[in-house]
DNA sequence: TTTCTTATTTATCGCACGATAAATGTCTGG
DNA sequence: CCAGACATTTATCGTGCGATAAATAAGAAA
């Protein structure tokens, strides 16, 4: 049938060729690839990240030079845009109690980086190149657990002025690590109840609270000034 | 030249066509591709793991009768192996503070697991397939996290007799978490220093024993009997 | 040595992929 | 309404992959 063209496979006739400014056209690709590289890693085909777009695969090679560089638009697109900058906000917020404002930072957080997406694109980058962790784990650092040192100091009465040392971080590692992991474990086994996730949270803090006063006490008992 | 065969590209006569016996040859083949996908990815070719098994690739296929098989064999041998049995005569040891117990263990475990074949297997695998991930929680709770919680139940004087309830298990959920995610994180950056392991799990097991001694003093003070 | 088994190699198929060139059709400015 | 710009499609190339069939040779048995 020569002279039918534009059909479905269903039968049904295909949707016109719609012209497209190019940065919706290109913002419909990296929502497509950010869909399948989750799914499938990033071996996924240009061909499928396409067919979710809507277009022909010939056409992405017009908004993107090679599929690396189409790769590098999906860790931009979801990793750069995953701080809130009202993160920030709560976390100085000296009215509030230490352990009131991680509580409100982890859960608005996890809130946003617990999904499938982020967390299974998130593995597969570091899988591919270790530079996408060590970015991730310096914005951690500095964002994050510094400040929970620095104001837990504060909070104790112990605000030496010292930096942070690489050892007052190895707590709140291990306490951040324990989330993220949380995170991976609830996400393969279904998502646990809403509570739950904020009583992890929850023990995360605690932990650290009982912790960091401990060895409050066991300073001030060995060098007492 | 077509006299001139068997011989490597560098000129050098390549290695005799070499008889194995079945099982060593099907060995080499295991070994060759837990190398190549740990470094690739599942995705690593058939004839890269046949080159570095020495054969062709076609004779992968008399040992393996697809690339699956050959994937669920690399499981086999990683993961089922990596459980050393010495490891539960550690944990059984009562005549060892829990502690030190503990200590001892997560020493010997950590070693074990915190390698670049295992963790880049274990998380190419996970994100693959989530029955890996979930067998490997299975172990994880059932091996080291109740027996943990059970132990220190007793060393507190509160053998309720009880089964280790679910929100139990969330604190040690959390401490062996934060220890997966140190090991991921030293090995993108260069192992740390051997102490390092050492001090982490240190603080890791200090922490859920300052945090069940207190929730066993709250318990106390709000329910006396 | 000769024969037989089978481990191993050579040759090849079909397919999906990333990428390019040329043809086509849609929107915009005059 | 017409013409040019350019978004989009059709057609296609080269490559690497998983897998199969047939040819070859190494070692064991007689």
């Amino acid at each position: 049938m020569p002279t039918q063209k534009r059909t479905h496979p269903t039968g049904a006739p295909a949707p016109p060729r719609r012209r497209m400014s190019p940065e919706d056209r290109k913002e419909a690709i990296v929502s497509a690839a950010v869909e399948l590289f989750a799914e499938s890693g990033f071996d996924g085909s240009t061909r499928d990240v396409a067919r979710g777009a809507g277009i022909t695969q010939p056409l992405l090679y017009r908004y993107f030079p090679s599929k690396e560089s189409l790769i590098e638009a999906v860790y931009a697109r979801v990793f750069l845009k995953s701080w809130e900058p009202e993160w920030d906000e709560i976390l100085q917020d000296r009215a509030v109690p230490v352990r009131d404002r991680f509580q409100q930072f982890y859960t608005a957080y996890t809130e946003a980086i617990f999904q499938p997406v982020w967390m299974r694109l998130w593995h597969f980058a570091s899988l591919r190149d270790a530079e996408v962790y060590g970015w991730y784990r310096e914005v951690v650092q500095e964002q994050i657990l510094k400040p929970l040192v620095r104001e837990r100091r504060i909070e104790l009465g112990r605000n030496s002025g010292f930096q942070v040392t690489p050892a007052e971080l190895e707590a709140p590692w291990l306490l951040h690590g324990g989330l993220l992991n949380y995170g991976l474990r609830q996400q393969v086994s279904g998502p646990a109840a809403p509570g739950d996730r904020a009583a992890m949270i929850d023990q995360a803090l605690e932990m650290y609270m009982l912790f960091t006063a401990s060895q409050a006490a066991d300073d001030t008992s060995e060098d007492p000034s």
